[in-house]
DNA sequence: ATCGAAGTTAGATCAATATCGAATTAGATG
DNA sequence: CATCTAATTCGATATTGATCTAACTTCGAT
C-alpha cells in the first residue's frame, strides 16, 4: 500500500461515513434521482444535497448528467470496489511500514538534549533505546578500557558507573580482562539515528 | 440490509475515516503494541491515542490485554469484515428501501394547507403527486357526475376546471358520457397519505 | 507506605464540516 | 425579453470530534 493509497483511502472513509451521503448512494443504487428529489426523500434542502453530490462526485462515487434544467445523478458502483480492495487487514499492515521508527526518535528527542542526557528512562524501554543510543557512540571493531569508556559516557550523562554497567547487562558491550567492545544484537529492532 | 445494519456501518466508517486510528490499525496489524508505544509512533499524546483506541475497541476492531500497568491492543481482523460486507452495491441499494415516500409527503406539505391546496405545482413531477393526493378524494367503485366531481375538486382549490382537465389528461380518472370515475395506474409508485 | 510510571478520564480548545438561507447562474417557456 | 424553475455557489452558523493539559487511578517497586 503506497502512501497515495493509504491518502485515497482515508478520502473514500470521510466521504462515505456520513449518514446523508450513504442515503444518497442508497438510493442512486436503486434509480437515478435529480437533486430535488434527493432532497426531498432526505428531508434536506437542495444546497446541502448539492454539496453531498459533490464530495461524492470528486471520488466518482456518482456521475451527472444535464437534461435542461435537471441535472440527474448516476451511482458509479465500481468506484466502491477500490475501497473494498484497500480495506483489508493485509494492506492495513503495509500502512504501517511507511512510519518507521518515530517512537524511538521521539524518546531520543525526550532525554537528549544535543549530546546531553537529561536523565535515565525509568521505564526498561526507553532505556533501551537510550542505550542503544549511546552504544552508538562507540565504534565497532576496537577495545576501550574502563577509563575510556568511562570519559566517553561521561560526555553525556555523570552517572557513568550506572550506564556503564547497564551497557554491559543489556548486552549492548561486553567486558573481559579490563577492556570493552560494543557486541551485536541478534534480532532487535532497534535502530539507531543520527 | 436492516435499519441497525445501516447505522452500523455509519459507525464503522466514521471510525476507520481517521488517518490516526487508520495508523494504529496499521500498526497493530504488524504487531500489538502499549499505548505509549504506538503514541509515540504517532507522535501524539497518550491521551488522544487511548481516545481512539476506546473508540476501535467499542466495534471490536481491538481487543485489550493488560499485563501489570500495560496495556497491550491487538488487532482483530474478522471485525474489518463486516464493514466489507455492507460496503456492497447491493447492500446500499437496499438501504434506501427503508425510507419510502418521503418525497411525496414532502411536496404534499409543501403545497397543501389542511385540505387546501395553496397552488398548482408548476413542476410536471409534483403536480403529479397533487394529482394524485387530489384523485384519492374520489372512491373506487363509482361514477361522479361532472357538478360533484367540480364540487369535491372546488373544497381544494378554485380552480376546478384545469385541475379536471389534468385529472383526465394524466389518466388519474376518466369520463364517458358526462360522468367520471377513478381509474387504476399501471405501476407507479405513487402511494397516497390521508 | 511511598513513589513513579502507564493508562484512563475530564475538561477545554480548535478545526473541520454538515446544514441552511440568500444570492447567483443557466435553461426553458411563453 | 421576462419569468420561472433547478441547481449551484457563497457566507454564516452550529455541531462534531481530534487533540491537548491536568487530574486521577492503578499497579509495581523500592
Amino acid at each position: 500500500m503506497t502512501n497515495e493509497d493509504s491518502q485515497l483511502l482515508v478520502q473514500f472513509l470521510k466521504v462515505l461515513a456520513d449518514e446523508s451521503r450513504l442515503k444518497i448512494l442508497g438510493i442512486l443504487a436503486n434509480q437515478e434521482a435529480s437533486v430535488e428529489e434527493l432532497a426531498a426523500y432526505l428531508q434536506l434542502k437542495p444546497p446541502t444535497v448539492s454539496h453531498h453530490l459533490n464530495r461524492l462526485r470528486e471520488l466518482g462515487l456518482v456521475t451527472m448528467r444535464q437534461d435542461g434544467n435537471v441535472h440527474t445523478y448516476r451511482f458509479q458502483a465500481d468506484a466502491l470496489s477500490q475501497v473494498n480492495r484497500l480495506l483489508k487487514p493485509e494492506k492495513l499492515a503495509q500502512l504501517a511500514d511507511v512510519e518507521g521508527d518515530a517512537w524511538q526518535r521521539k524518546v531520543l528527542r525526550d532525554f537528549l538534549n544535543g549530546v546531553e542526557l537529561k536523565e535515565i528512562p525509568a521505564s526498561r524501554k526507553k532505556r533501551l533505546v537510550v542505550l542503544q543510543w549511546l552504544a552508538d557512540q562507540f565504534e565497532w571493531d576496537r577495545t576501550y578500557p574502563e577509563s575510556e569508556v568511562n570519559e566517553i559516557i561521561g560526555r553525556h550523562h555523570p552517572d557513568f558507573a550506572t550506564l556503564r554497567r547497564e551497557l554491559i547487562g543489556n548486552r549492548f558491550m561486553a567486558r573481559e580482562n579490563g577492556v570493552y567492545w560494543r557486541i551485536s544484537e541478534k534480532s532487535s529492532s532497534e535502530k539507531s539515528n543520527t
